[in-house]
DNA sequence: CTGGAATGAATTTGTAATACTTTATAGCAG
DNA sequence: CTGCTATAAAGTATTACAAATTCATTCCAG
């Protein structure tokens, strides 16, 4: 569930090495990390290796790579912070309150519209799929299948809104936010707690109107940001 | 401007040729395509170099390589949609009115929300910033020089939000859309019939009213859909 | 005839050695 | 002091080969 990404390659292990730290601040932009040959040796992996592991690196914008000026990371600002494995990185370095805050800020921004754009553009069957997983989560007897069934819903909308970027940029938010939503999971006794918010915006979705989706998705969503900002707090 | 990305190494340039084509659908998702030997004799690199940009697309999540069963592209659902690069071939391949929308409706989502959080939590700097974009639109000559005004303006509104996710989304979506804009930039005359909009963003946002500033965002931004939309619709 | 284990082959993964290309820098000439 | 040039350091690229994985086939037992 929380994507416990198991790396079977060998580039793939020091990518994940060399990524964890470069986010996590322990080679700092503009500083220069070891040459090929050296680093190589240091990871007891072959030069071919680390190359490949080092193109993937400079895809997602980390580092940088010029002949004879050697290897350097790049600025925060070019790096590819919604890469999946970026994000991963940053939330295993620094999970702080304030990225939260970040991750909860970027869902309640995506939510809401994609509830209205889901509102106008649904299928039917992508209505149908909405309320399945409504009365899932109405069904759900324990916090775990509630968040799982809590999941499909959000999912479902998304999918209605046939924008695939947008998709895609909650699948990542998503993720990276699980963990944490995990944790502030709150009291066994009200986890139904938001079941008549989700009620509102599944009615709108259905009736197609627009505006009332997003009003009903924004309360849902800033209602579990204030759940999570309280429980992060408290820790 | 239009960020002509050149690729001076051997492998990147493989990675723009394959990107291009499985972005394109020329390479199906499901297909396995010819084995690294094969390809890499085809394409005249080595196998080595071949490897690396494989390495680099599978980063992205467009293939999937397994030992025995061969390199074979992965689900559209899989890959990096918010990735600069795949982005990039996107709107190479299906320049279609369709995904002009998809970015436009991106981009529709962040500005306001954008908008909102710099009015909370701007910096005097920060605004100062943005006024210098506000004049130097409103003293703009040219529609070229319009644009770049028009570009920092908002790139400036997404700094004072704080949030680098925000930020990093931002300059994807901004720079796919780059080149439609300059394609539907309005006729020389009136190229400045935005400046009122402008205008009263900047002021919410001087004065910090969130509210205020993400509606009028909202009608910024949706206006200059709009826009692009009657003439794409055109050509 | 069916099912499961052993075998073999195809293909990616990983390593190593070697030659090339670019470019920062130092040193020399003017 | 300026500007060219030589050099060496670093990444770039190719080749060859060994290893691991897994799919498909075959063969034997039930």
């Amino acid at each position: 569930m929380v994507k416990p990404v198991v790396v079977r390659n060998l580039h793939g292990q020091v990518v994940q090495e060399l990524g964890r730290l470069i986010v996590g601040g322990e080679i700092a932009p503009g500083e220069n990390l070891p040459r090929e040959e050296l680093l190589a040796e240091r990871m007891k992996v072959s030069r071919t290796a680390l190359r490949e592991a080092m193109k993937v690196l400079s895809a997602k914008g980390l580092i940088e790579s010029k002949q004879k000026t050697g290897t350097r990371v790049r600025d925060t600002l070019h790096w590819n912070q919604l890469d999946a494995d970026v994000l991963a990185w940053r939330c295993a370095s620094m999970p702080t309150e304030d990225f939260v805050e970040k991750l909860a800020e970027m869902r309640e921004v995506i939510e809401p519209a994609a509830a209205a754009a889901a509102a106008r553009r649904r299928s039917a069957e992508q209505l149908a799929a909405i309320e399945g997983a409504y009365e899932a989560m109405a069904a759900a007897n324990g916090r775990e299948e509630w968040s799982v069934a809590d999941l499909a819903f959000h999912e479902a909308i998304l999918h209605a809104t046939h924008n695939e970027l947008m998709i895609s940029l909650f699948s990542v938010v998503e993720t990276a936010l699980g963990s944490y939503l995990a944790l502030s999971a709150r009291k066994a006794i009200d986890f139904k707690y938001s079941l008549p918010h989700h009620k509102k915006v599944l009615d709108a979705i259905r009736r197609r109107q627009p505006e009332v989706a997003r009003a009903a998705m924004q309360k849902t969503v800033s209602d579990s940001r204030s759940n999570i900002r309280r429980h992060t707090k408290k820790t």
